[in-house]
DNA sequence: CTAAATGCAAATTATTTGCTCCATC
DNA sequence: GATGGAGCAAATAATTTGCATTTAG
């Protein structure tokens, strides 16, 4: 989904900005692109290597970073560990299972009910999750 | 709330599964009696030092989670700093505004109602929550 | 040419762990 | 007196930052 166009698309709006398009970028992109789910920075590095080797951690932290002010990408935490990015048009609420682990997500329906549930019962929206929720799948349950 | 009789409940239970009773529990226990909200770590720490001073940090991670590994505290996560604890029974689901970082918790009851929509819808209830819910309160919207 | 990005190493922050010594049971 | 706990220092793990060097525009 979203062919390479999309990273030339983004590049593009990177220059327009004021940034600078590298090889680096380009492939950090990529691997993004073609992720349908969120990624760790620890994969998306091993990804980048397979295209572009040495591509340093910090270099990706830093464009993350920079993508995220542009609110082209975004990052949960699912748990205790390393935070997982994907890029904006993914994003959505999670529900991790405390017994298993698996990943689900939240009907942005559902989300949107529960958002003027609260905002009727303690005056608070909701907003796009940074936490995942916690919860019990039929398995484990 | 909670006089000190329930700390020495607790010191008491403790001693029944095999735990020993320190001056430097009880201290812990004490403050985390008199918190009727959750605390940091550090600010944990803090209030230990003004009764028991010298109290290593290290001995109150440790004791926080023997209290956890008893289901008598719990931790949170509000946001990307550190995690913030409270005794079990002072157990709610926050939301954090991503305005103004005010904190509400949202009533049990709805959050049951919540569980139950996203069983019919996914299949999975919502545990006890670790994370906070983001949203925007009435002022930030 | 000049400002922005990269690579690398060193710093941070919150938490965990190994070990020795002390104190509770 | 056996063993669990305390204190301290050193180790982690994920992420951030300072700085010298490279490179895109």
């Amino acid at each position: 989904m979203a062919g390479p166009d999309a990273v030339e698309r983004t590049l593009a709006a990177i220059r327009r900005r004021g940034g600078r398009v590298t090889d680096q970028r380009r492939a950090i992109l990529t691997v993004l692109f073609e992720q349908d789910d969120h990624v760790s920075v620890d994969d998306l590095v091993g990804r980048v290597h397979d295209r572009l080797p040495d591509v340093h951690v910090s270099t990706v932290y830093r464009f993350l970073e920079t993508l995220e002010s542009m609110h082209l990408a975004t990052h949960v935490h699912l748990g205790h560990e390393a935070a997982m990015w994907h890029l904006s048009e993914h994003h959505r609420a999670h529900v991790v299972c405390a017994g298993c682990g698996k990943v689900a997500s939240v009907d942005p329906a559902l989300l949107a009910q529960w958002s003027s549930d609260l905002l009727d019962s303690i005056g608070f929206a909701l907003a796009e999750q940074h936490f995942a929720l916690a919860g019990l799948c039929r398995e484990c349950a």
